[in-house]
RNA sequence: GGGCGUGUAGCUCAGUGGUAGAGCGCCGCCCUUACAAGGCGGAUGUCGGCGGUUCGAAACCGUCCACGCCCA
């Protein structure tokens, strides 16, 4: 990948200690490993530290490590390493979801290659194998989680299936039942014919769809009326046509019996206030055991429910369309019905908002069945009032709203599935009719005829509980007592519905009315370098192992943080990685220039007021570094902390600091010492800060510059409240001199390496700003490459900034026309600054009504501009001429 | 149809009333003894349009346009 290694200067003179470029695949795997085996991570139950704990929201177990959870599980990883290091009893629970559908689908399709279905090995044999299957290939992300460097505690980890767990949901199901939150009734649900079961509403994917809209006349002679439907096999199931009470047009059919083509049956016309009278005919044909909407007016006029399709959409009412699936079906009635005559209209293709599977995107069938059902008004209520009496915040505040609506709008929670694999519904049906919920404890009723109910529950239904599942409950634990409420729920908005919502309900419920956690910090998808979605099916998707591989961890980790802005999406591409792998690198060789040049973390840092102004300047910042970088993790500001890391680390630190100290060290003696001790005091400092976001390679630097054990349980830095205004400023006019004299050296075309025989003049009438400039005469050489005044020196040019002259002897011409082009061009700058402030200051109202300091901060904008129009001015007339 | 959000440099995004910013990319010079995964210097914007409030608007208000998301 790189080739620098037969570079000239990384031969005899390299350091032997560290290589030239980080190598983090080198480091990584191992670093992991011992911060496991010496515990870093478990959480002891039995501490006096305060506990901050995060669950981690649990990935499938058939899923692998994607940019999402990578993205995710880097903030919680920041988040319980700093408070680890802040001396909190720190716990970030790890464990998987055992994903019902998606589990039960992977062994199916096991099964299918040896050209079996469940139902030939039958229930107890397939659930087995589906343990096995978790053995054999689930939780591959948790390897993969290793890689990023997941700071868990994984002697906690749980499974949704496990015992524990299993226990949990039967005690909450029973709670539920005996409250009577829980019950079951006939409803239309949500069906999918491909996967054989109920999903609730929320796996229901909308989209456009092409489809056909076929008006149908019903009826004989005289009472006829046309009704238009996109499903036109659902008619065999008509009970009735439905029309306005108000609508003239029908008022004398209502209450009359018509005939109902293809069949053998009349239905009713009923007048229903819900019916639309300016949709469409203004009739509408009810079909009320698969619709919802007619299911409703069904109940309302008190219709028959007739099923026309089985489980898998086959028409079952017996005659022509018997056998035929649902699709099929469309197509052969409409063509029965054109024979008829009955057909009206036919609008194809009509577009139309059709409900897809979530998991398989067959198309959803609304269908009639006996589902158990959670009463979730009251929980609902519950956990809509944690969030708005402020128990509970969101972060960020503005996707409070959606949980509100959401929460306040709730339909009740269909949580049985037609599935084997899941936590099965504790209830027991007796050979009279019975029904028995039986508790964990409890033993299901015996003798003949007994029969458990053969559905599960929805796997949302035992995420929910994960809060405190995870943490023993129902047992009272030390565990739950030291850990419960946690802390942070950090996951993406658009599982506020799926999972935040269900976890506020079943967390107040259980818990005594405790919220399961006092924040919610909602992040936004990953997303590809242009913005466009990332999925699995989109040729963007990016495996982030390969990008850990090619870049390291730490780049991949460094980026996303970086992306992370409250709520938002993240775009995340490769070259802002390669950037990621850059800064590490750069903090890399930093550090190894600082143990090449004495720094060290022994001794006492000496007073400021013994330091030279570069050691207070960055003491200075970097305190106010440390402060910044507090209050954004306190804001779960991940983006504005790295930035704020990032630049103080490569602007202030590697390209100033390291610079200025260059000077001192090679001159060697007490100052090199006294250097050696501030610069390794910062990189202390920064690795530390640095460390929750890029664990591995501050952890092999700061181990190798301290000595130390390791960062995981280092103590993190706090602001000492040292603030050295003046030093800043007088290192600001430093680097002016430096930036004004470069900027001259590239204009007139002089190589950077080429050393130019220079003098330092000192402004005596600026004062203080020449005085203080003084002592850094020696710095500013350096890092200008100036050769002293020798005899015969004759100043070519001469460039005044702030308090200092620098008179450059270039040995010959310099190139006027380029020093002129540049000077005119800050002399247009110069004067546009003063137009735009006199304006102002000419402004009677401004002079009125602005606040004092503006109008200060406006004068002395003015003054500036001005002074630089007298020195441009007098730089151009000594220009010779030409 | 209802709600929420977004529109700022070539790209991706910060910026909640007082001199328009960052990263990447781009142009020029350079392997200057930590780092070419680097150094130094440079260019780049009618802040989506229009109107209003204000001494002052990228920001606040109204309106229009474009795009996105959620719900129905």
């Amino acid at each position: 990948m790189t080739d620098n290694t037969q570079r000239p200067h990384d031969g005899p003179n390299s350091n032997p200690g560290l290589p030239t470029t980080y190598a983090p695949a080198d480091v990584e795997g191992p670093l992991y490993e011992r911060w496991v085996e010496r515990g870093y991570f478990e959480a002891d139950a039995k501490s006096d530290k305060p506990p901050y704990t995060i669950v981690i929201p649990p990935p499938n177990v058939t899923g692998s490590l994607h940019l999402g959870h990578a993205f995710q599980h880097t903030l919680m990883d920041a988040l319980t390493r700093r408070k680890r290091m802040q001396g909190y009893e720190s716990l970030w629970l790890p464990g998987m979801d055992h994903a019902g559908i998606a589990t039960q689908n992977k062994v199916e399709q096991q099964l299918a290659e040896e050209g079996k279905s469940r139902h030939d090995i039958g229930r107890e044999a397939f659930v087995e194998r589906v343990w096995q299957w978790k053995e054999e290939y689930g939780g591959r992300i948790l390897g993969q989680m290793r890689r990023l460097g997941d700071g868990v505690d994984w002697s906690r980890e749980r499974f949704t299936m496990d015992e524990g767990l299993s226990r949990a949901v039967q005690t909450i199901f029973k709670k539920l039942y005996d409250d009577e939150l829980i019950y079951r009734a006939e409803r239309i649900i949500n069906w999918c014919p491909r996967c054989l079961t109920a999903i609730s509403d929320i796996e229901v994917d909308y989209q456009d769809d092409d489809g056909e809209l076929v008006s149908l006349k019903y009826g004989e002679g005289d009472e006829t009326v046309v009704v238009a439907t996109t499903r036109v096999e659902t008619m065999l199931g008509d009970t009735a046509v439905a029309v306005h009470p108000d609508d003239e047009r029908y008022a004398h059919l209502v209450g009359k019996r018509i005939k109902l083509p293809l069949t053998d049956r009349t239905i009713p016309v009923v007048a229903d206030a819900h019916v639309d009278p300016e949709f469409g005919t203004g009739a509408v044909k009810v079909t009320p055991a698969h619709d919802p909407n007619d299911f409703a007016i069904g109940q309302r006029h008190g219709l028959p429910s007739l099923t026309v399709m089985d489980e898998r959409a086959v028409i079952t009412v017996p005659g022509p369309f018997e056998g035929l699936d649902r699709f099929e079906a469309r197509s052969a009635i409409v063509a029965a019905l054109r024979e008829q005559g009955r057909i009206v209209a036919e609008k194809r293709p009509y577009v139309h908002s059709v409900g897809h599977c979530s998991r398989c995107r067959t198309t959803i069938e609304p269908r009639l069945s006996l589902q158990w059902w959670v009463k979730v008004e009251p929980l609902a209520k519950a956990a809509g009032d944690a969030v708005r009496d402020g128990r509970v915040r969101i972060h960020p505040p503005e996707l409070s709203k959606r949980y509100f609506d959401w929460v306040d709008n709730m339909h009740d929670w269909c949580i049985s599935r037609q599935l084997w694999w899941g936590h099965r519904i504790p209830v027991w049906y007796g050979p009279g009719g019975e029904q028995v919920c039986v508790g964990p404890d409890e033993q299901p009723p015996a003798g003949e005829g007994w029969t458990q109910d053969s559905d599960v529950l929805d796997t949302w239904f035992s995420s929910g509980l994960w809060p405190f599942s995870t943490l023993g409950w129902p047992e009272r634990t030390p565990d739950l007592e030291k850990f419960y409420p946690t802390d942070v729920l950090l996951t993406g908005h658009d599982i506020i519905f799926f999972w935040v919502a269900r976890m506020m309900m079943f967390g107040l419920y259980a818990m005594d009315g405790v919220p399961p956690f006092h924040t919610i910090a909602l992040t936004g998808l990953v997303r590809d370098e242009f913005g466009k979605k990332m999925s699995k099916s989109n040729p963007n998707s990016v495996d982030p192992l390969d990008w850990m591989d090619a870049y390291g961890s730490d780049a991949v980790r460094f980026t996303l943080a970086t992306g992370a802005n409250p709520g938002a999406d993240v775009p995340i591409g490769e070259d802002w990685v390669k950037a990621s792998r850059n800064f590490a690198n750069k903090v890399w060789n930093a550090t190894r220039f600082a143990l090449m040049n004495g720094a060290t973390v022994d001794g006492p840092l000496p007073e400021p007021g013994d330091l030279p102004a570069a050691d207070r300047w960055i003491l200075s910042r970097l305190n106010a570094t440390v402060a910044e970088v507090d209050a954004f993790y306190d804001d779960y500001q991940f983006a504005k902390l790295s930035d704020s890391l990032y630049h103080f680390a490569w602007d202030e630190v590697f390209d100033w600091y390291v610079e200025l100290s260059k000077t001192v060290f090679f001159a060697g003696g007490e100052g090199a010492r006294v250097s050696g001790r501030v610069l390794g005091e910062v990189l202390d400092v920064l690795l530390r800060l640095l460390h929750p976001v890029i664990p591995f390679v501050t952890e092999t630097l700061w181990t190798t510059l301290t000595g130390g054990e390791s960062l995981v349980v280092a103590d993190w830095p706090k602001d000492s409240g040292f603030r050295d205004p003046a030093a800043e400023a007088e290192i600001a006019e430093v680097q002016r001199v430096v930036t004004e004299v470069r900027r001259f050296r590239a204009d007139q075309g002089l190589q950077p390496g080429q050393k130019v025989p220079a003098r330092l003049v000192l402004d005596a009438a600026a004062g203080g700003t020449a005085s203080a400039l003084a002592p850094h005469e020696g710095a500013i050489r350096q890092l200008l490459r100036l050769l002293p005044a020798a005899d015969g020196f004759h100043a070519t040019a001469s460039l005044p900034v702030a308090g200092v002259t620098v008179e450059l002897d270039l040995s010959g011409t310099i190139d006027v026309a380029a020093e002129r082009r540049r000077l005119t061009k800050d002399l247009g700058l110069a004067e546009k600054e003063i137009a735009d402030a006199g304006r102002k200051l000419g402004n009677e109202a401004f002079l009125a009504k602005a606040p004092e300091k503006v109008v200060a901060g406006i004068r002395a904008r003015l003054a500036s501009a001005e002074a630089d129009v007298e020195r441009i001015t007098a730089q151009l007339g000594a220009l010779p001429q030409g």
